[in-house]
DNA sequence: ATAATATATCAAGATATATTGATATTATGA
DNA sequence: TCATAATATCAATATATCTTGATATATTAT
């Protein structure tokens, strides 16, 4: 129960959904870029990526002091699921600004 | 996005999670055997029950005073697949206590 | 070592959601 | 009609979640 309602509660966020459509168009993305990107300030984008990862449906690769996230793969049979409902929602998503980039790091 | 958000915060409550459970397993219910199987009063389980159906999990059909809640059918991808996901969750529920035998309405 | 950058975490206030008790609505039966 | 029962809704309070700004930690560059 707790498992399946920490999934549910980590999608139940308007501000989540953007970012798993973000990354899920984008790839791998670190905090600073996502950040320049939605224009939201580091610690909100920072807490929210967490809940997501903790959800489930994030995975986070560290280079230096980045982290990158990413959609997890494989996603299980609800999340995938989820995935594919808000792929079909077409939201309308920020452009991606990129700032950093890291050539010590190939993600 | 507002859809998605509906239904997905619909899921978001430990309470409706056991109710879908409940219906899932023993089929249309009226508000007040809910009330006597959950133990719980009656504006609670009214208030839970309108954000399910809402939210696109259950139909109710009106029979006199009675309001019969049950699952709906067919349910789309993402909703069956979120029932899927209840009923691997092994709960354990309260055991089914009906008032209620109304010889008028057969469902 | 110091400074600058990226990220995570915490505390406080703002917002949203849940629970309860009271009231309103509708249907049934005396 | 009047009383009763089932359900829905509202207002007030309690609880949870989100946002912000500040601070802490860790890495890299000078």
């Amino acid at each position: 129960m707790d498992v399946f309602l920490e999934t549910v509660s980590a999608l139940n966020d308007e501000t989540r959904i953007r970012l798993l459509a973000f990354l899920d168009t984008h790839g791998a993305l670190c905090v600073c870029d996502l950040q320049e990107s939605f224009g939201m300030i580091q610690s909100r984008l920072s807490r929210h990526l967490k809940i997501l990862k903790d959800g489930g449906f994030l995975r986070v690769d560290r280079c230096g002091t980045w982290a990158y996230y990413s959609i997890r793969s494989p996603l299980d049979r609800f999340r995938s699921e989820a995935l594919a409902e808000i792929r079909c929602l077409g939201l309308e998503l920020p452009q991606l600004i990129k700032l950093s980039q890291n050539e010590g790091c190939s993600l």
